[in-house]
RNA sequence: GCCCACGUAGCUCAGUCGGCAGAGCACUUCCUUGGUAAGGAAGAGGUCGCCGGUUCGAAUCCGGCCGUGGGCUCCA
């Protein structure tokens, strides 16, 4: 039989094994570095025997994301085996390859501490320097379960009561270990050549908190040692980046025990961020047509009744009694945007109805999910409901897609766009599922934002776009999303008076641009690693004076930028310039100012950016010109604008 | 909420076997007026997260609580 390796055919014998055909068709040095293979799309094993309907069949190196994928899985295996040698009464569950690594759950009468893990690592180097074979066998299903339970591998059993159809199972022996797994694996345990434990952690069996916990131990690997050396280097590196510690570092805000958990204090510097972030959202929401509105922070039970969320979602929120009336603190905003629509008649030409509020909102969070601000118990949104005739949605999710896009783009950010379609349990006809999900993909393509379909994992009262953001540690949180909802206007008996004298329903969507205040300036000090754009920089420059003698001139300096609206200080200490230049430098102030005799004379100040870069002496014209245009720089998209004034 | 680890000066962290509470930075004062990432000296600063227990004696051992961190289906 012929078959396709790379453009180039040659001939194989069905039932050979298909890394023998790829090692005639591949350099002996590439085959070093294969781990696995693709025939006709289908991963498996290099010993694997080529099936006689084969067509094509394309290597999968070590050092690709599949590849890497292969080598972690066998790196679960192994690690698997080193611990049922060391601790033999555990029971193996599962061990997949994630995203920059791999875990295998365990159940243990103890959790494992990091002494074991250390032991567990020495026993894996001894059976990948072993270099034994991973071998894999196809078995009736019968038989595997007999295995399994002769060894007391009761999770297994369950795994394949309930997870696998068929009558067959594939079994990967290496060593004294056999794992009931799908592969493929590479050929010899050798193969994993970098590998590294990593922490342990409680797990659910399948992520259930009513069944047992499992002790999770997570690890990596790489194809090579370098690489293994450059992940835990960035690892480190994000740790440096790491929102909570440049919080405390730049004096931006800070958590405390007496507070409670989960609420954030904000600290001047931190404050003045938010303001300037929160004053440029208002500014740019009435520029695209939205209406500041305001409700309160605690509303009566009976509206979170009738709204549905005392229903659904209770548990998340607090609830307080005045007056012998129980009143729920708000989770969310919308309610007071419903009575807003509500206080008139509205007319098919007063929609859209565009409501923004910077709704500071409370939710009870699981005290074990509460990170830094990212996750938070108390925080403000961007907010944002839209009333609109079913002619208009389209317009309006573009619009709201195009805002996100203008506002992700101002800050560099990257993000991952989600389209979640309708899910099993939910409200609402067909025909309007399929206008406002239509909506959504629709409005993404006209503006060329690529995004990913979640089948079914949209919310019970309609389809959502999530945006997710990327943080230092490369961890997804969700910032942006626009939600269609078809029964809040329902509950609310929301109308409006149409062209032929009728009442009919509006369509309406929640959205927030930026989500949370709190967690979307948590991903920026990430994202900047503390350094600020300018237009958002608490400080945007500091005067730094090399002796006395300059005094008096650099507080006219100051003043002449402080009146051009530039947060400016000085800094008069009597220290030498390069402890002051170190000083703005941590505190990541964008342009350093330094005023010495030569300066003086000249009626100028010598620039040294954050960067380190020294721009050399500029008169105050050119210095004033320099950081207000840096500041309007990013404004690029959109129309936007920046006009912060702290005068 | 659950599993594990951690909680000592404003910050970063030492503190051995249960025996008087430590360092660096920051802060205050003094000296120093120094040209692009830390000049020198002295001083002040503590309910060792909170509550209880064991002990002649607890930062240290035990229990509870509070808080912080990592994790809790990326499915053989």
């Amino acid at each position: 039989m012929q078959v396709t390796i790379e453009d180039q055919s040659l001939e194989a014998a069905a039932g050979e094994a298909c890394g023998q055909v790829l090692a005639r068709a591949i350099s002996g040095k590439r085959y070093k570095n294969t781990v696995a293979c693709l025939v006709d799309g289908q991963a498996r094993d290099l010993a694997s025997p080529l099936p006689d309907d084969a067509h094509e069949i394309t290597p999968i190196a070590a050092d690709t994301p599949q590849g890497l994928a292969v080598i972690r899985h066998s790196a679960a295996h192994i690690m698997a085996e080193a611990v049922k040698k060391l601790f033999p009464a555990v029971q193996v569950t599962i061990g997949p390859a994630i995203e920059n690594g791999f875990y295998y759950d365990f159940a243990y009468e103890r959790p494992f501490t990091p002494e074991d893990l250390e032991a567990i690592e020495a026993e894996m180097r001894k059976s990948i320097a072993a270099n034994t074979a991973f071998a894999c066998t196809y078995v009736p299903k019968a038989d595997a379960k007999a295995l399994f339970a002769s060894q007391g591998e009761s999770y297994k059993l369950e795994i394949m009561d309930e997870n696998i159809v068929g009558d067959t199972v594939s079994l990967y022996r290496h060593g004294a270990f056999t794992d009931l797994c799908r592969g493929p694996h590479v050929p010899t345990t050798g193969m994993v050549r970098a590998v590294k434990l990593l922490s342990v952690a409680g797990a659910y069996w399948r992520g259930d908190e009513k069944r047992p916990m499992l002790q999770r131990i997570y690890g990596t690997a790489f194809a090579a040692e370098a690489d293994l050396k450059t992940y835990l280097r960035h690892l480190e590196e994000a740790k440096k980046r790491d929102h909570r510690k440049l919080g405390t570092q730049l004096d931006m805000f800070s958590f405390s025990e007496e507070v409670g958990a989960g609420m954030c204090i904000w600290h001047p510097k931190g404050e003045l961020v938010r303001t300037i972030l929160e004053d440029f959202e208002r500014r740019e929401h009435l520029r695209r047509g939205y209406q500041l509105v305001r409700g309160p922070l605690i509303l009566r039970r009976e509206l979170w009744e009738r709204s549905g969320h005392y229903d659904n979602y209770r548990e998340n929120m607090y609830f307080t009694e005045i007056d012998e009336q129980s009143y729920g603190i708000k989770p969310m905003n919308c309610l007071a945007h419903m009575l807003i629509y509500k206080s008139r008649i509205r007319s098919y030409r007063d929609l859209p109805q565009r409501y923004f509020e910077l709704g500071v909102v409370h939710r009870h969070e699981k005290s074990g999910v509460l990170h830094g601000l990212l996750r938070v118990r108390q925080f403000t949104q961007d907010d944002a409901h839209i009333l609109c005739r079913p002619d208009q949605l389209q317009a309006e999710i573009t619009g709201v897609v195009r805002f996100v896009q203008d506002v992700l783009g101002l800050f560099g950010f990257d993000f991952e766009a989600e389209l979640s379609t309708r899910p099993e349990k939910s409200i609402g006809s067909d025909e309007d599922w399929d206008r406002a999900t239509k909506a959504l993909s629709d409005a993404m393509e006209s503006i060329g934002l690529p995004y990913e379909i979640n089948e079914g994992d949209g919310a019970f009262y309609g389809p959502k776009i999530d945006i997710k953001l990327k943080d230092a540690l490369d961890r997804r949180w969700q910032c942006a999303t626009i939600q269609c909802d078809f029964t809040l206007p329902e509950r609310f008996d929301l109308v409006y008076t149409d062209t032929d004298g009728e009442r009919k329903r509006p369509v309406m969507l929640h959205r927030v641009i930026l989500g949370a205040v709190e967690r979307f300036l948590g991903v920026l000090i990430e994202h900047t690693a503390g350094a600020l754009p300018t237009w958002l920089a608490p400080v945007q420059a500091r005067i730094l004076i090399v002796t006395d003698a300059q005094k008096d001139f650099a507080e006219q300096a100051l003043e002449r930028l402080k009146a051009a609206g530039i947060r400016a200080e000085l800094d008069d200490r009597n220290e030498k310039l390069g402890f002051k230049v170190r000083e703005a430098q941590v505190e990541k102030i964008p342009y350093m100012l330094v005023a010495g005799d030569k300066e003086k004379e000249l009626g100028g100040l010598n620039v040294r950016l954050r960067s380190g870069e020294n721009l050399g002496v500029k008169t105050l014209d050119e210095v004033e010109l320099l950081i207000t245009a840096d500041c309007q720089e990013p404004f690029k998209r959109g129309g936007m604008r920046y006009n912060f004034c702290s005068q």
